[in-house]
DNA sequence: CTGTTAGCGCGTTCAG
DNA sequence: CTGAACGCGCTAACAG
């Protein structure tokens, strides 16, 4: 169906090695190159990447895991990614592994079986089942967002204690003492990170561990976040703040409070990531906003340096800082305790 | 590298043959089965697929090209979808056209150097470039949420006149009778058929076409949706509803609508897609809402049942109705003339 | 059920 | 600068 090399070589007589030569910059005489060229229009012919991927042993061909693709925060940064991967020659193949470990395995699976040149990912949990196949193959790896114990690959991360710390500022700024977090299991580097920052800020301010915080089970989702803000204003003394660890937990608060909005005080809140929501929401919030074109920068040259190198690297790691983009004064203020 | 057949032959002495059967699920003699097992342990044995795919001319492999990656709506399908393929034994590329048909012709271009078996596309205009040589090797092709001229391909699109209607009728139903659109340019399908559709149903209930309808030219954004809403605004006479006729839309008239609610009366809002929204905004917002789920499903259907098919089928087109899930009653009621 | 043989489409030696 | 020969890792015919 598809022409090959030998159709061209019909149509014009050139050898196969020609062909080749051509078509991978090499030096041709210009009679064969124009011969060439008429022959590969008129055949609408397209080299065979996975023949040439076969017998070079480079695809030429980047791999993205991603945790979650119905997420603006991952994909915002993919796009981005791509669009530099593609300026060095690359292609790049987007897989999704749903937030599920078993799913991310796979997909490391099918992308070593589709001999990609280099993996980016972003992690499910603190281990990635398909890195030692990676490593076993000399395809390497970059982690994004989350980064991965005991395994010598690269990472991109962002500062998540100085942000959440940040988050907490304003918020002691603004008189809160008794302030509570809404963040996902542990289990998730961000999370943990993100858990920790917040109790290294409390006690920085107040001189004690904070008295109040709400870890929400699996899975991190806006439902999750709906639940979470709930129960944390159940408690006794009531938060008057609270801090959103995450997106989906950011969306789900909001959704919270808008609903008791009518008949209760609403706490003051912070929420994380996608901008778009200051723009949407009002009163507008204020929110922990990642460098997302930054992240996808820096994976990006992290990849390409490595494929490029002739020697194995030592593993890097990139720590990005957050911006906090303040909203609205109301949605942080302190209007006295509520216990 | 990477371990091959001939690895695990000198590690069981089995014959490649046989080996090969193996792996594609044929009938091997216990003795073998366990000795090759081993083996594939021991060396941390995978298929190449590449290998694979080139000498069998199936790659067990689809590509998804996505005019958007940054959209709620078409990750959301491709999530179900990507599920339904992997169950059927595919695996699934996801590209990212960035809106640029340029860059969605290089996708394509891509996919095929990949020896897809299958394209699943959303395209980004009335034309796909790549579909000539799509045809030409024999890879199916499916359109989704918008149809393309003269091209024997599948296609799953939603009603989008109906959908439209519904909206107008609420709105109609309201008492409002200077209805607005905001719709971004003809050239996009889904754009040129819900504003066709917002003409007929203006028309029907009124007995004349709408007095104003607003179109934004490209990009389609959330910019433009902001910008656009401000526009309609400033008509005389001023409309007392808008209808959005997509998420991005929908998002930039929000901002819009909130920044105004101080100073002026904000005109009654349809909008569309993502009932995320629903939940965040407040007073919750009347949408119409595209069975996303469904279009996964029978898009994933069509290019299968495609790829399966011994002989050409002809082409087949799948409408799809959309639901009018109805907000807070204050975002759509009739408030009087404000002109 | 197994093994041998011959390619899939391309890139890379070499000799010319 | 060009052409012939070989092999990348695997599957598809056969014959056994």
């Amino acid at each position: 169906m598809a022409a090959t090399y030998k159709d061209i070589r019909r149509l014009t007589g050139v050898s196969l090695a020609t062909i080749s030569k051509y078509f991978n910059g090499g030096n041709v005489i210009h009679n064969n190159r124009v011969l060439i060229e008429q022959a590969t229009r008129d055949l609408g012919y397209q080299v065979n990447d996975v023949a040439r991927g076969l017998r070079s042993r480079r695809s030429m061909t980047l791999g993205v895991v991603l945790a979650e693709l119905n997420s603006t925060f991952y994909t915002t940064i993919i796009s981005s990614m791509e669009e530099k991967l593609r300026e060095a020659g690359y292609g790049t193949i987007i897989c999704d592994s749903r937030g599920s470990a078993e799913a991310e395995a796979e997909a490391i699976h099918f992308l070593i079986g589709k001999m990609v040149d280099g993996i980016v990912i972003m992690p499910v949990g603190d281990e990635v089942a398909g890195l030692a196949a990676a490593a076993a193959r000399g395809v390497p790896v970059v982690t994004v967002d989350r980064a991965i114990a005991n395994a010598a690959v690269d990472t991109v991360v962002i500062d998540n204690r100085a942000a959440i710390a940040s988050a907490v500022d304003l918020l002691v700024d603004a008189g809160h003492i008794d302030i509570g977090l809404l963040a996902g299991p542990d289990a998730i580097f961000t999370m943990r990170e993100r858990r920790l920052g917040f109790r290294e800020a409390v006690k920085r301010h107040t001189g004690r561990l904070p008295r109040r915080t709400f870890t929400q089970p699996d899975p991190v989702s806006v439902q999750g976040g709906y639940q979470g803000l709930r129960r944390l204003l159940a408690l006794e003394p009531r938060p008057t703040a609270v801090v959103c660890a995450n997106y989906e937990f950011t969306v789900g608060a909001t959704v919270a409070i808008n609903e008791l909005a009518a008949d209760a005080p609403v706490p003051a809140i912070v929420g994380f990531d996608n901008l778009d929501l200051a723009r949407i929401i009002r009163p507008r919030p204020t929110l922990v906003v990642q460098p997302v074109a930054q992240i996808a920068v820096r994976a990006a040259e992290l990849i390409l340096d490595r494929i490029a190198s002739p020697f194995p690297l030592e593993p890097r790691s990139v720590v990005l800082e957050s911006e906090l983009v303040v909203g609205d004064p109301a949605t942080y203020a302190f209007r006295g305790g509520q216990s």
